[in-house]
DNA sequence: CTGAAAGCGCTTACAG
DNA sequence: CTGAAAGCGCTTACAG
């Protein structure tokens, strides 16, 4: 690899000559910026980001801290980012952060010392502390994208999936469906359980803390659509007592969906069923699964804003971005009635 | 952040002793190694991983060059990767090779700036020339994952995803069908379709060049379904000539067999068919839809296998391994018959 | 047993 | 207009 080392000897001016035109500072004579960057190019010269990070410069490095375990997979986002950095000349590090605020704390330690020039955090509830944000702040650039505020001012985008569920909710009202569930990893989807039972209450359907049923998944494996019925049919050993059921992702929907069909309730004549993520599958699957689009697209294009934009100019104010997910209907919610049948029909649901 | 000075200044020790004996550098006495290493625990102390890049030692760090833009998307192992890097102290770039040799080039060289310990290439046919073979060379450690022998001495995981096709032909064989076609993006997937022909033809079944049906997808995105559903219009505008149909991927799969269902045809009295990756939608599907098991996870082993024991030892020599994909029977690829019922049943077919 | 010096590849005052 | 010098945080001969 050349260094400015090999430029000076090529063209005998020093060191400090190289550096300076190469980073365009005024003061030499054209004839020399001309020398200096034509040897450059030729020799095939990029500054080494080792020596400009441990200056302090930066090192065209940005720091992606993931909750990728939980129960739906954000990986999709994570190619979409290392890409667009990729195209910009960055290099993105990739890191879980296992949605634990002491992993989190560290690995933000180690970015600092390697001279990460920005980091993106994804998290729930709880995860950026105060102490966090504070670390956060350290660096050229910090987007937080989750759910709720950030302590303090950083750049954050607020990813509302709760939206698509409440639209989800307002669907299923709009059937006369009256008995709706929940299907949630409770212990991370407290914003969207708070939403869904909000939106029931205030539209006088009939929930209570029994419409959540709780899946204890840790992450997404194989053995989920097993693992799924296996918790089904433990608390529904006699009837399933709802007439609709949203759930944390399609690939639960559809595992609900096939035990509910193995029981003999049809979908969506018996239970209206809604997914999340609007994975690829779903218009495929029989019913077509309905479902909540997450607009990835949308936060990696905020993402991608914000990060550049403050990159330029550190004095920018701490911005707020919202991204709303979006209920995607498909035969499995069952056909919205519209207000002149509702009367006739809703006794038959 | 603390650094050697720092420890220096408490202890009034010289720098090069501080770094010797934190290296373990023998000839200090006792009570000195045990004050430097206190010292250093008190303030939290961890060597710079730019300072130590630029003196050309370990900067901790691991590179994942991924084609992530093929039909399938192998980001659940870019994850897997990462984590496992993280729980060893690693660090992980995570780049997109785009399947171009140019890109590849560029990113690699920009690896080594960077002082990237290892790399793990991921690649279709044709990525990997000679050129790359030549810098892999040049990092510590260096793992290609793919469907042909690298050009050079290095470490190699033979990901067989041509198994599971022949794997799944062999289904189709016993269970006397004998008009198989193969829906795949025929750019990228020369290995897949070779291994198709030849084991359809070694069994005697009815295959040509008809037989490969291509979907012209670079990646996957939204409009995946209504895409295949297209390309299948356009092709079969009259009738489907064939009684099996094995796809490059599961939603490929579930698109076919909801384009094959609006037009009448039963998968899979009528046709079967069999995905590849079993998504983990794949067993919720109606009817279950048998697929093709990568083993990511096996791979994602055996990656860590190899990067670290090269990183111990780098006069290893050059190693193979092979994981073999693996068919996954499901409803949706037609029971197999029994070499007893065959013959009566063989005419039903 | 310990430390002064040089150097990895760069930038930044500062002197000339 | 240009270059010598110091320094970022570390390691490695080498001298004492």
């Amino acid at each position: 690899m050349p260094t400015l080392l090999d430029i000076s000897r090529k063209t005998g001016l020093s060191v400090a000559t190289v550096s300076n035109t190469l980073n365009g500072r005024p003061g030499y004579s054209k004839a020399t910026q001309l020398l200096v960057q034509r040897t450059a190019k030729e020799l095939g010269y990029t500054a080494n980001p080792l020596a400009l990070g441990l200056l302090g410069k930066s090192t065209r490095t940005i720091g992606l801290l993931w909750s990728l375990g939980g129960p739906h997979s954000a990986e999709g986002m994570a190619r979409d980012i290392a890409l667009r950095m990729q195209h910009r000349g960055y290099v993105t590090h990739l890191t879980d952060s296992l949605s634990d605020p002491d992993v989190v704390g560290r690995q933000l330690a180690d970015y600092r010392r390697r001279g990460v020039d920005a980091v993106v955090i994804q998290y729930e509830s709880g995860v950026v502390t105060e102490e966090i944000c504070r670390q956060l702040k350290g660096f050229s650039a910090a987007v937080a994208v989750g759910p709720v505020e950030p302590f303090d001012e950083i750049d954050w985008i607020h990813h509302d999936m709760p939206n698509g569920y409440r639209q989800a909710v307002n669907h299923l009202a709009d059937s006369k469906r009256t008995r709706p569930a929940l299907l949630v990893h409770a212990a991370v989807a407290v914003h969207k359980i708070k939403a869904f039972l909000e939106q029931c209450r205030e539209l006088g359907m009939d929930v209570s803390d029994r419409s959540i049923i709780n899946f204890p998944a840790n992450g997404i494996h194989k053995q989920f659509a097993s693992l799924c019925r296996q918790s089904l049919d433990e608390r529904f050993s006699r009837e399933f007592p709802f007439d609709s059921l949203i759930c944390q992702c399609d690939e639960l929907a559809a595992a609900a969906i096939a035990w509910l069909r193995e029981r003999g309730v049809r979908v969506p004549e018996d239970v209206a069923v809604i997914g999340c993520n609007n994975a690829m599958l779903a218009e495929s699957l029989w019913p077509p699964l309905a479902s909540i689009e997450r607009h990835d697209e949308k936060v990696a294009d905020e993402i991608e804003k914000l990060v550049f934009s403050r990159l330029d100019d550190s004095d920018l104010p701490a911005r707020r971005r919202n991204v709303q997910s979006q209920f995607i209907w498909r035969e499995s919610a069952g056909k919205r009635l519209s207000p002149k049948t509702n009367v006739k029909l809703s006794g038959g649901l």
